[in-house]
DNA sequence: TAAATACTCGTAGTGTGACT
DNA sequence: AGTCACACTACGAGTATTTA
């Protein structure tokens, strides 16, 4: 069995509950070997009464549960033979196990007892599943293999090599949008902004059009209706006003089950004990404005939970949850690591808002997600082999985008895989040049303005430097292979096209915009050579550093400017001396800055106000917008209280957590077994 | 050494299919 | 047809590694 633990520098990952369980101690692991033995001794004393095979199960799951963490291959090779002996033994512990559930229905009150029951008459279709999804797997390969080879081959003889998919409906809409689109944006290649108005009104249509097809095959009469409205206001109105027909129908329902909620609400609110944290909670939401309707909505995605990254101690946590399930369930090692990566079946429903349950303030949706990967043998595999990268192109052309698959297949996360084929250019990987051109650059800055529905770029310079240096445009201008360097050094050249941007942008405009609004994806989609990281990086790396951070003035710069005009002291403009400014700009673009100011706030020229009547209205204006900055520190120092509040929960429930003495030797000995491999790895 | 790039992770929203 | 529990996807952001 492949080890599940994989480390990176400063990054160990574990699937045993590591040292940070700190109430496993050492006088635990004494007293669990003494268990040990005796539970060796009852181990010969199997089938003396019901009880005593119970107790046994359950001890020999610990001993199997112990392979979650991987053995060595020699260990492996040697438990093998131990394995074997014992295989008349699993038969009949697997005996045991039926009995035991039967007697657990009697008694068990976490987990539903028609569900086990389900779940046991189930495991023989389920192994009978899995075979011939091995089958499938198995052929699959072997198909890729084939397709592989026949390609080189037809590489070779310098035959274009086209595959025969079997596509699936949703590829054949797809490659249908794919074509209609290219073939326009094909057509308008030398394209002005208006082109790119009318190609986006188009495709809009277009895709409504689709829609409204999809559903007509669908027959779904009263999704019909909605849709078209929501498509009509999709095309008149804003992109971040339309919603989806999910959510507008939830809306709707929730305005007529708002008795059925405020009953849920009452319940939950009683089951909840302490409802002073709660409530106070709850009000801040609202105060923020974001989410209170939609509390109580969904147990699985939910709305004002904890949000960032996991702690060691929720990690732990989690892990010891997912302990305790597979130790309830006796799982083997396999089954636990079968049962997290596959889709549950309908009978085993709840478990993960059961296993979840240890952390409350966090959604059962995260916790899921990290369980996956956290088990999943085939996380962390670090950097792309340019082989695994043309595996996984076929492999989308084969089965579209099922990463599931398709990381099962080449041994990665699905998510790896989703990213990776993100990264390298998505559909468009084809057309993908890693190199920029300026055109490019300016074709994403107006996609930019288009999507922010303003312009900065003044395109009467920006015509003036296309005349200027016509012949440069089509060159390649990554600054690698033009040896300019950008900012390594403060002596080093401006990249010239960064310099020439730079005096295009209308300042005042690019000061008012919320670049937070911009939607990557759809750029990427519509320039066809770069991926969204390429965009996306050259932006935060390149031109937004230009445009923000190097040449405009942001707003500690327009006060400290403010205050060093009245640190001076002096009754006329002509008297300011420029250089006594510390801003960090240069004199003259103080001087430049300090006109943009005076108009911002309305005066008409130089000597119609007093100085000092200019700097006042400006430190008023300045005090006011750092009054709105004040409002949301005061709200944000609010969600630290409720952050705080709810990591004294954890850890009260960190306290609560009151294992059995068998789960106690459980951890332990996970732990053990943890720090024994990696000592032997030091 | 810092920029550029690649990899990883968490969240919010949407889609899906079995069940009632 | 509606519900539930999960899977899938888009996106943003953080971090590690590579490169000039």
């Amino acid at each position: 069995m492949p080890r599940l633990v994989t480390e990176k520098k400063n990054k160990v990952r574990f699937i045993v509950p590591p040292s940070d369980n700190q109430k496993f101690e050492k006088d635990n692991i004494q007293k669990e070997d003494i268990q040990q033995q005796k539970n060796k001794k009852e181990k010969k004393e199997e089938t003396k009464s019901e009880k005593k095979n119970k107790e046994n199960k359950k001890k020999n799951s610990v001993d199997i549960e112990l392979d979650i963490f991987g053995e060595s291959n020699d260990e492996q090779e040697s438990q093998k033979s131990k394995k074997l002996k014992t295989q008349e033994n699993k038969k009949q512990i697997n005996k045991n196990r039926k009995e035991s559930l039967l007697s657990e229905i009697s008694s068990d009150a976490g987990v539903g007892a028609q569900e086990i029951l389900k779940s046991a008459l189930k495991q023989k279709k389920q192994k009978k599943e899995k075979e011939i999804k091995k089958q499938e797997i198995l052929k699959i390969q072997g198909c890729v293999k084939e397709i592989k080879k026949s390609k080189s081959e037809a590489k070779k003889k310098g035959v274009t090599f086209n595959i025969q998919n079997e596509e699936t409906k949703q590829n054949k809409q797809n490659k249908k949008k794919e074509e209609k689109k290219s073939e326009q944006e094909n057509d308008n290649n030398e394209e002005e902004e208006e082109d790119i108005e009318q190609e986006e009104e188009e495709e809009q249509k277009q895709q409504s059009n689709l829609e409204k097809k999809s559903d007509k095959k669908n027959k779904k009469t009263n999704k019909q209706e909605i849709n078209i409205k929501i498509e009509e206001e999709q095309i008149s109105e804003n992109q971040g006003q339309t919603k989806s027909k999910k959510q507008n129908k939830n809306q709707e329902k929730q305005n007529l089950n708002n008795s059925q909620q405020s009953i849920q609400l009452f319940s939950q609110q009683q089951q909840m004990g302490s409802q002073s944290d709660e409530e106070s909670s709850i009000n801040l939401h609202k105060q923020l404005g974001s989410f209170a309707q939609d509390e109580n909505k969904k147990k699985w995605m939910q709305k004002g939970k904890t949000s960032g990254k996991f702690s060691e101690e929720e990690l732990a946590l989690l892990r010891n949850s997912v302990c305790r399930y597979a130790y309830s369930k006796n799982m083997t090692s396999q089954e636990l690591l079968k049962f997290i990566q596959t889709r549950n079946d309908r009978t085993q429903l709840g478990t993960w808002t059961q296993i979840a349950s240890v952390l409350p303030d966090r959604s059962v949706q995260s916790c899921h997600n990290v369980i996956r990967r956290q088990y999943n043998q085939n996380n962390y595999k670090g950097k792309w082999s340019e082989e695994e990268v043309e595996e996984l192109i076929d492999l989308v052309e084969l089965h579209g985008r099922k990463w599931e698959k398709i990381g099962e297949l080449i041994g990665r996360t699905a998510g790896n895989c989703r990213d990776k084929y993100k990264s390298i250019g998505d559909r468009n990987h084809q057309n993908r040049e890693k190199l920029w051109t300026f055109e490019e650059i300016i074709k994403v800055m107006k996609y930019i303005e288009k999507q922010l529905k303003s312009k900065f770029i003044d395109r009467e310079k920006l015509e003036e430097f296309c005349q200027q240096n016509v012949h440069m445009l089509f060159e390649k201008i990554d600054n690698q292979k033009l040896n300019i360097n950008v900012n390594r050094s403060k002596n080093s050249q401006p990249d010239p096209y960064l310099e020439a941007l730079s005096n295009m942008i209308n300042y005042n405009v690019v000061k008012k915009l919320n670049f937070e609004q911009i939607k990557w994806t759809k750029i990427s989609d519509k320039l066809k050579t770069k991926s969204v990281d390429d965009i996306r990086n050259k932006w935060n790396n390149q031109l937004q550093v230009c445009i923000l951070k190097d040449l405009g003035f942001q707003d500690k710069d327009d006060q400290l400017l403010i205050e060093g005009i009245k640190d001076q002291y002096v009754d006329f403009e002509k008297e300011i001396d420029w250089t006594l400014i510390e801003n960090g700009k240069t004199p003259e673009q103080n001087k430049q800055r300090w006109i943009v100011l005076k108009k911002s706030i309305g005066t008409d020229g130089i000597y119609n106000q007093e100085l000092a009547e200019i700097v006042m209205k400006l430190k008023k204006f300045y005090k006011d917008k750092y009054a709105d900055i004040k409002n949301s520190q005061n709200k944000l120092i609010k969600v630290d209280q409720q952050i705080k509040n709810a990591q004294q929960k954890k850890e009260n429930l960190k306290l609560n957590l009151n294992n059995t003495p068998q789960e106690n030797i459980l951890v332990s000995l996970y732990e053990k077994k943890y720090m024994n491999r990696k000592e032997q790895e030091k």
